[in-house]
RNA sequence: GCCGGGUUGGCGGAAUCGGUAGACGCGAUGGUCUCAAACACCAUUGUUCGAAAGGACAUGUGGGUUCAAGUCCCACACCCGGCACCA
């Protein structure tokens, strides 16, 4: 049984008026339903405001995380509602992805079967919660309308050059069954399903995030005090960019140098020998006679190795030696080269020059290899460990024509970057961490890549008008991974005649990662049933860039990094008229219960339905907002939405005991409650605009106890302030707890929505004090407190501070030297 | 290791301009109501000394600046998150 149920009963002599949550929640989503508060206008009339929640992918029922995101987001939108902006504030699903296909491996269906059953739910379940969705704008990724579009994405990348195929080494789900972008590799396991990665050399498609690093990086400049930041700095770290030099290095039996990149070019005077990554093509290349077969061995070994593996702690180094030599273009001196897997094949250019002296990973190789170790850089006197990379003077660095000895390493790196460029060996160069974007999959339910492949005209792109090129009609047993996609087992899917010559020619049979799917989907919001194109320019250029973008901070990398670089590659093209998709972005906490992560293994799940069926989407809603800033996790066994609920009854409470009628004016009202309800208008507007959501409902549960007070012990319930008073906590609570506040709305006499009744003005007069408290402190610590007028002026302050009886005490007979008036909060007296 | 964020009552958190530390809520304790319990409502609630008046101590630790520090500066400890054989 639960509170809300209570009935009236006669045994009580006054029983506490409850209300039926459950049937007002119904009532008043009838009425919504009619009224559709919340559709956008886009009329120009009003200013616009276009507010973003990451949208959901359909795995079930929305949990109770969800329940946290849309509550907060909630906030922002009902915020600006009630201002009088135009809002957008869409709905949407990411709807392709690998759940739905496991799910319909398992079941024997059709991935959308699973897919669109589960949308459905949570429709329902966001109806229910009170979202305040222009629910005109739904969208799905995985329906053809909108998946052609995500097509013709590609080909726009395409023709511009920055979607192409190679062939590399990537990592391999052994589990899944299929490639993963170096982002969904975490820890060297499968971030999905938790499998160690491997590699494998396969022909895949890219997109060309790398020609974007340096201004994904620069452009973060105008997100700084817009976005929270430690997702600007997980970005940075991403991207990972470092200044250094490329050098070029003489390998014997070759006629073309070796080039290398380092940060550290002022120690090349220390590289003593070369290392390659054993995967790249380059080690073979090297390789000479003698050694193939050890280096053979090698491969095949580093091969098997997994990254989990190859990059346990302590793990000591090993290589093999290519039969080659290098040649130090300093010191002129043979450097042995080996190939290693401790230099990775795609970071720089593959290969290395050691400097033992100057980096620890060398400095392990070398004691394994008994290689020479040549400090260049003066390690201070206390220094006891092994390779130095601190600060320090340059030694052993110098030959006929180069002598850096004695120069900080600034100073070395540049000396060195310019005798290379002199001498034609090398040159200053960035490098970045970011690798571009693995965008094949070989699985089923996602949108299939645009491509058809002719064997006389090679890779040839569908025709913009001809797309989507919609998947084939696969399910169950047919989705089963086997290596290579699904979609290649459909043979009169692929079979397809070259839309260049018309000869026979296959499709491309992978599809594209999801994340292609949600890198544009804010784009297409302000027009999601235009079916002439992906997105309206006029239209994008009226909504966009996203006003505030909420969603969790496990996109941080992933989702926000692929949006921007697509919003840029959009912009040179000449789409759009901004470089940044989303001005503003809140990255709200996780819901945890006990300590830990929600999940079924641990047991400890919290139901997000079983939640409201017991308390209300109000007391849920209110329980996840009041928690603690928004950005903070929050643990559902701190909570109490019991308390949430007994404050949304109290102040319904307070609705109904309002007796002054509908319209009465405020002017006339108690001074002292109208105070605290100017005083509550005026801090939830900054607070509200500072995203301090928790304080905001802690200011509202004051004003709720101003009134009780009021009605009960004061003005009582005919005075016009305490109609006030009710009616703003209805407009605030509208943000954060929409049924109660719609019923407190109607029974104050007025017509739905409450959504919309506008946001108070606080009233400047109402905010000034007549009486402040001045804290008068001796020696720093607090003696008494007065009520002064605010204006007092500092001589009479100081009379009233120096007689109070408190403070006399407490100077005593010690000399009083100096007395600080601060009018009219504080007086600190200093004595002694 | 590098980068970022934190550490405030029994608990979640306020105090974002250097000026009353602990708003608001949870929990706890006492009371009202009840045969009783639950619910609800009222009161108290940082620790400590004191009968009280009042005092002392308190924002991770240690220093510093200041009339005044949770807030500013320096060092340290611990916790959380990200990156990590990235040359």
């Amino acid at each position: 049984m639960s509170a809300l149920h209570d009935e009236p009963q006669s045994t009580y002599p006054e029983p506490r008026a409850t209300y039926d949550i459950e049937a007002t929640q119904e009532k008043w989503l009838k009425v919504w339903a009619d009224l559709d508060p919340f559709k956008v206008v886009d009329d120009g009339s009003r200013e616009r405001r276009y507010l973003l929640d990451m949208f959901p992918y359909p795995s079930g029922d929305l949990h109770m995380g969800h329940g946290e995101v849309f509550a907060l987001a909630d906030v922002i939108a009902r915020y600006w509602f009630q201002q009088g902006y135009d809002v957008l504030h869409p709905v949407g699903w990411d709807s392709f992805g690998l759940p739905a296909e496991n799910a319909a491996i398992k079941r024997g269906e059709h991935p959308a079967t699973w897919t669109y059953q589960n949308i459905e739910t949570q429709a329902e379940s966001f109806r229910r919660y009170g979202i305040s969705f222009d629910w005109s704008t739904r969208l799905h990724t995985s329906d053809p309308e909108y998946y052609r579009w995500t097509q013709w994405l590609f080909l726009r990348l395409y023709d511009a050059g920055l979607a192409y195929r190679k062939s590399s080494a990537v990592n391999w789900c052994p589990n899944d069954q299929t490639v993963l972008a170096n982002e969904q590799v975490v820890g060297g396991r499968c971030e999905r399903c938790g499998a160690d990665v491997t590699k494998r050399e396969l022909t895949q498609w890219y997109f060309k995030v790398t020609d974007f690093a340096q201004r994904l990086l620069d452009d973060m400049d105008s997100l700084t005090g817009s976005w929270p930041d430690h997702v600007l700095t997980m970005q940075r770290n991403w991207i990972g960019r470092s200044e250094g030099a490329h050098v070029d290095f003489p390998v014997e039996g070759r006629d073309q140098p070796v080039t290398v990149f380092t940060t550290r070019p002022d120690t090349l005077f220390g590289a003593t020998f070369f290392v390659v990554a054993a995967d790249a093509p380059l080690a073979a290349e090297l390789c000479a006679p003698g050694q193939q077969d050890a280096f053979d061995d090698y491969l095949r070994e580093v091969r098997r190795t997994t990254d989990v593996d190859r990059m346990s702690e302590g793990r000591h180094k090993t290589g093999v030696f290519l039969g080659v030599h290098a040649t130090n273009p300093m010191t002129g001196s043979q450097m042995p080269v080996f190939a290693a897997d401790y230099v990775l094949a795609d970071y720089g250019t593959g290969a290395i020059m050691a400097v033992p002296g100057q980096d620890q990973r060398d400095w392990d190789f070398a004691r394994a290899f008994d290689l020479p170790i040549v400090r260049t850089v003066q390690p201070p006197e206390s220094f006891e460990g092994e390779a130095f990379t601190g600060e320090g003077r340059a030694i052993n660095s110098s030959n006929g024509d180069l002598d850096i000895n004695g120069l900080t390493v600034a100073e070395a790196k540049s000396r060195t970057i310019a005798y290379l460029e002199a001498t034609g060996t090398g040159r200053g160069t960035i490098n970045f961490r970011l690798r571009d974007w693995l965008v094949s999959r070989q699985r089923f339910w996602g949108p299939p890549i645009p491509i058809v492949h002719c064997p006389d005209c090679g890779e040839v792109p569908v025709a913009s008008d001809e797309l989507p090129v919609v998947l084939p009609d696969l399910k169950g047993a047919d989705l089963a991974p086997k290596g290579v996609s699904p979609l290649a087992s459909a043979t009169e899917w692929v079979k397809v005649p070259c839309p260049k010559c018309g000869g026979a020619a296959r499709r491309d049979t992978d599809t594209m990662d999801t994340f292609v799917d949600s890198s544009w989907y804010f784009l297409r919001y302000p027009t999601p049933h235009d079916d002439t194109q992906a997105f309206d320019v006029e239209a994008v250029r009226r909504w966009c860039p996203v006003d505030h973008y909420v969603g969790g901070v496990e996109h941080a990398i992933l989702h926000l990094l692929y949006s921007r670089f697509v919003t840029k590659a959009l912009h040179d093209l000449g789409y759009l008229d901004f470089v940044e998709p989303f001005s503003r972005l809140m990255t709200q906490g996780e819901v945890r219960n006990q300590g830990k992560g929600m999940s079924k293994s641990l047991g400890n799940g919290v139901d997000l339905g079983e939640q409201i069926a017991k308390f209300g989407v109000d007391a849920i809603r209110l329980t996840m907002v009041f928690a603690g800033p928004p950005e903070e996790d929050i643990d559902w066994a701190d909570l109490s939405p019991a308390g949430s609920l007994r404050f949304v009854q109290r102040a319904w409470r307070l609705s109904g005991d309002v007796t002054s009628a509908p319209g009465t004016l405020p002017d006339d009202g108690d001074v002292e409650l109208r105070k605290i309800t100017h005083r509550t208008i005026a801090e939830a507007t900054q607070l509200i605009e500072g995203l301090r959501f928790n304080v905001v409902v802690a200011r509202v549960m004051e004003l709720v106890n101003a009134a009780r007070k009021a009605i009960d012990t004061g003005c009582g319930p005919g005075d016009p302030a305490v109609r006030e008073a009710a009616e703003t906590v209805a407009i605030i609570l509208s943000l954060v707890a929409p049924f109660t506040a719609e019923e407190m709305w109607s029974r104050l006499g007025h017509e739905p929505a409450v959504a919309k009744a506008g946001w108070p003005t606080a009233i400047d007069e109402l905010l000034v004090r007549d009486v402040v408290t001045c804290v008068v402190q001796v020696q720093g610590k607090v003696r008494a407190k007065l009520d002064v007028s605010p204006d007092i002026d500092e001589p009479s302050l100081q009379g009233l501070a120096l007689a109070d009886p408190n403070v006399i005490r407490a100077i005593g007979s010690s000399p009083v030297r100096k007395v600080i008036v601060r009018a009219p909060k504080v007086v600190n007296v200093v004595i002694g």
